[in-house]
DNA sequence: GTCAAGTCGATTTTT
DNA sequence: TCGACTTGAC
């Protein structure tokens, strides 16, 4: 080495020395492996991401690899913006090379790079999940498909599983009449979107895929080209995105990429969804992975919650194993509050809550889970009756606002006169006149010539020639609407993004319309954030392509949320907290049939995974942890009866402390539950005797076998009564009352 | 084309 | 229970 070249040696060493700076034995190996594959198992709380965004700056930093060759492969919009920002924060230079992007944003850019070599246009669009339900049930109707038989929801599932199984239609297996209908949907499915150039969520995945493996001079430039993959939550990965990595890293080659996979098993909780836990051992396998490093240290919660946490997760079978361990100490033990039903809960936590704000924890470090959506209306209730601001994460993202998918379908439909879904959405709204007769004739002669509904417009409306593109006159019928659409085409021509969006708005008469509408106040402003939206993309990314425009709003359709960063606790599901952490944290509804949900119970490794989830929730919790639940529950209109989570009783002993038993035999207690059984059984059986004992509906019981469970239900009399018991451990079972030998709990 | 009554279904969800 | 969605009447 050159004497010249020793200042940036030091340079370099100094620079090393902070981003190494408070990392522990583990993360500092993680980060500094050598070249080769590597699997991380990162528990919760334990750095996961510092230690991908370091490794990226160490490589970079280092001189191992140039932003060129590293891909960094994130599930959401959200944590890969959350990398580049760390990133940038370590390393002050371009990152402008550095690819970092979910599955979809990734392939998305390589398909739009080599369109042609992947079968598509240009100008192809993408339909994000409503889209998609929307054409297959125009599909459907085509088909004349009876909605009842085959539910579009259903067709949707079992085409986006049969393209993650890297499937087309033509290789679907149909051995009977049903699925052989099925497989005639998707084939339809597939003609229509390649007609109308479109692409689904799950076709973004397949086709680079496809790509990549049939094109070998592509494979072999990007197997060249990254020599680092790096992945963040590889427990989430489905089967094609594995099969992808493979491809994409060379798997096997001289020249393969070095993969650095981030994951935790136990917080593995989108199985439903096509998440593939076994792509982890498969990984280990398949890339020659000769050590795990685990990352068990966590710098989130103190002592107890941890435990409580690690001796659930450990009744997880096939678990890679990992112990979450904390230097900090024991800490507050977990709190549990039993409800005799789901008003008194809500009582408690809103109660809680507020003793915790005037202790001085702000609301927006306060988290208040639940395991479904539907469980949330009661604590709102609660809340806002209270007084509490609070906020409900997840509903409706701003691209998915109708408003504003009324406005994209113009946009699509300038950038893609083909799209068919776009025409027939906009086509009449607002209206002008066209009935679903001129529509359904429409729709028929398109079908006749096979060509574009839009292509059939304007022949209908006497071609081009007709088109003096006067806009000063209202536009009615089809012949106006195919007008206004070239008169928009033509002046977009010229404008730049942010300004054709407001031409739109304009011309369409959207904002006419919204702005004599009831509540069309908010719509507006939403419909001028869409402005908005457009000017920072422009801004951020340099582009100013509508297309572009419009598959960034496909792909990130959330982070738009309004009324983000206030003051206020936080509302939302389990699933939705993944990732987060608060200093305090509310988990609800701990009940048999709710958490784990019934519905688990019955699918394959159904119930580790609400463990997991379990798992997920407790660990959110930095300091403080309260578990409820509620004896009764009013659910579909219907009161249930529920015995506490089986979840709790696998936690410790030692880190719990009972707020308030379920059932104790306080007398106020009593008086509350014999009110309520009254109030929602009048003219139900309210209970019956058998062996001098009385048995009521919600009365806790004891079974030699099944042990412990509540009846929910009675029928019959004397020797014939029967009761039916929800078991904790065994779920509900009818039971004759003279044999059962019940005794109360 | 709009409104009201009727039906149906109800874990979890990002892209 | 409640909301989304469809159907039928003007």
């Amino acid at each position: 080495m050159g004497i010249s070249a020793l200042p940036q040696l030091r340079r370099y060493q100094t620079a090393m020395t902070s981003l190494f700076s408070e990392l522990n034995p583990e993360q500092l190996a993680a980060i500094t492996l050598p070249p080769q594959s590597a699997l991380i198992l990162a528990g919760a709380g334990s750095g996961k991401t510092r230690v991908l965004t370091t490794r990226i700056a160490y490589l970079i930093q280092s001189g191992q690899a140039n932003p060129h060759q590293i891909l960094a492969v994130t599930f959401t919009n959200k944590a890969a913006k959350e990398m580049l920002v760390r990133i940038s924060a370590m390393l002050p230079i371009n990152l402008r090379n550095l690819w970092i992007g979910t599955f979809h944003g990734i392939c998305h850019r390589m398909l739009r790079m080599h369109y042609l070599d992947a079968g598509l246009l240009q100008n192809f669009q993408i339909l994000d999940s409503a889209d998609q339900l929307a054409l297959i049930k125009r599909i459907q109707k085509i088909l004349a498909v009876d909605e009842k038989r085959f539910p579009p929801r259903q067709v949707q599932w079992f085409i986006n599983n049969a393209k993650e199984s890297g499937l087309r239609a033509a290789f679907v297996i149909s051995d009977d009449a049903y699925s052989r209908r099925m497989q005639e949907i998707y084939h339809a499915y597939e003609q229509q979107c390649q007609k109308e150039s479109a692409v689904d969520f799950a076709e973004l995945l397949l086709r680079c895929y496809e790509l990549l493996s049939r094109n070998e001079i592509l494979r072999q430039h990007y197997c060249e080209r990254f020599s680092h993959v790096l992945i963040d939550e590889f427990q989430d990965t489905n089967s094609l995105q594995y099969r992808w990595l493979k491809l994409l890293a060379g798997i096997g080659r001289p020249d393969a990429a070095a993969v650095f996979a981030v994951g935790d098993d136990d917080q593995s909780i989108y199985s439903f969804r096509g998440a593939c836990v076994s792509n982890m051992v498969d990984y280990e396998r398949e890339f020659g992975i000769a050590k795990v490093i685990k990352l068990e240290q966590n710098y989130r919660s103190h002592g107890h919650i941890l435990e409580a946490a690690n001796e659930l997760i450990r009744n997880n079978p096939q678990r890679l194993g990992k112990n979450l361990w904390t230097s900090e100490g024991k800490g507050e033990p977990l709190r549990i509050y039993g409800a005799v039903n789901d008003h008194e809960e809500t009582a408690f936590v809103v109660e809680e809550i507020k003793s915790l704000h005037v202790s001085g924890i702000a609301l927006s470090e306060i988290a208040l889970l639940y395991r479904s959506n539907a469980q949330s209306r009661i604590l709102e209730h609660g809340l806002f009756n209270a007084g509490i601001p609070y906020r409900v994460y997840g509903g409706m993202r701003f691209f998915d606002r109708q408003e504003i998918k009324h406005a994209l379908a113009y946009l699509r439909l300038i950038a893609n006169p083909n799209d068919d879904s776009a025409l027939l959405r906009v086509i009449n709204f607002p209206t002008r006149g066209i009935g679903a007769r001129s529509l359904e004739q429409l729709q028929d002669d398109a079908k006749e010539s096979g060509a574009s509904l839009w292509h059939t417009a304007m022949q209908k409306s006497g071609g081009e020639t007709v088109l003096a593109h006067d806009l000063s006159k209202p536009l009615r019928g089809i012949a106006g609407f195919v007008r206004l659409i070239l008169a928009m085409q033509q002046a977009c021509q010229t404008l730049p993004l942010p300004q054709i969006i407001e031409h739109i708005l304009e011309h369409s008469e959207l904002l006419a319309f919204y702005g004599k509408e009831r509540d069309g106040a908010e719509r507006l402003e939403n419909l001028n954030e869409l402005i908005n939206a457009a000017t920072s993309f422009v801004h951020e990314t340099d582009d100013d392509s509508l297309t572009e425009f419009l598959a960034h709003a496909s792909l990130e359709a959330g982070e738009h949320q309004a009324g983000s960063g206030q003051e206020a606790l936080q509302l939302m599901t389990v699933h939705a907290a993944k990732g987060l952490e608060f200093h305090s944290v509310f988990l609800s509804g701990l009940e048999e049939g709710l958490f784990p949900h019934e519905n688990s119970i019955n699918e394959i490794n159904g119930l580790a995974e609400e463990r997991r989830l379990m798992y997920v929730a407790m660990t959110r919790a930095r300091r403080r942890l309260y578990l409820s639940f509620a004896h009764n529950r009013m659910l579909h209109g219907q009161i249930r009866y529920n015995v506490a989570s089986r979840f709790i009783s696998e936690i410790p002993q030692n880190c719990i402390k009972w707020l308030k038993q379920s059932f104790s035999n306080s007398a106020h207690e009593n008086e509350s539950r014999k009110s309520i059984f009254s109030q929602s059984f009048t003219g139900n059986q309210q209970g019956f005797s058998s062996n001098h004992d009385s048995w009521k509906i919600g009365q806790n019981v004891l079974h030699a076998k099944f042990g412990a469970g509540v009846i929910i239900n009675c029928e019959g009399s004397g020797s014939d009564a029967r009761v039916q018991i929800n078991f904790a451990q065994s779920g509900s079972k009818w039971l004759l009352l003279e044999y059962a030998k019940l005794t109360k709990a």
